[in-house]
DNA sequence: GCTTGACTTAGAGTGAACTTCATGTATTAA
DNA sequence: TTAATACATGAAGTTCACTCTAAGTCAAGC
């Protein structure tokens, strides 16, 4: 797959692609012999793991952090569990402060609707 | 309250309190005679409501808004409402893509614990 | 073989949300 | 009353995550 290809299929650009790559979120991509990316489903699982990450929030650097750890080897399983296990208790809290704030939301639109009906 | 008792309670700086008065993100504090900032029940409501918003991740831009047409009067009101259906919706958005993001972190790390089971 | 359009890189630029700085004024303890 | 501390303002600086630009390279159709 192209990188046209892969940021149509991922509705993302072919910049953020390459800046992905370049900053080390992603492994380096598979390139043909004119050394154009050839993305194969290692490398587009990669960017799979890397867009849900980046969409609930998590930083980047810890996605670079996860990559070097992987591309150290086997001896580095820990370590990436504990980084996994990090960042899953970052979106445990995140979730938590977006429920208070739809509480508090919802509260609020009560109000107005209230306030809404009794001006008809 | 002055801000350096805000800024405790809230545990934000005073930069960012004074930042979110100057940009409109809340409407302009209470003073005391010689300009200082005092800080009045109303005040710190709309402090906590800013900071609530903030930290869910909605935009320094929506607050601006919603403060914006607050301060137009009752006329608003339906105006108001519609923004904060909007923000609602993007935070139920929000909180999707980090239960499919806690979904897979989740795989992983059960798969990690496994492989670390198996090399003990 | 040449043009066209997609690809490459390194590096500069952007927008959001603060954060720091420089400089000046106000309040309070000695 | 004066020194120290806290507060004020406007503007410049910082960080993050892209996004764009410039200048060059590659591949496919004519």
């Amino acid at each position: 797959m192209t990188i046209k290809e892969v940021s149509q299929k991922y509705n993302i650009s072919q910049d953020t692609l390459r800046y992905y790559e370049r900053v080390g979120m992603i492994p380096s991509v598979t390139r043909t012999s004119g050394g154009i990316r050839s993305y194969q489903e290692a490398d587009l699982q990669w960017v799979e793991l890397a867009l849900c990450m980046r969409s609930a929030g998590l930083p980047v650097e810890a996605m670079i952090e996860y990559v070097k750890l992987y591309q150290e080897g086997d001896s580095t399983i820990p370590a990436r569990l504990q980084l996994l296990i990090e960042q899953r208790e970052v979106l445990i809290g995140q979730r938590k402060q977006i429920d208070a704030t739809l509480d508090r939301l919802n509260h609020k639109i009560e109000r107005y609707e209230a306030a809404a009906k009794k001006s008809r």
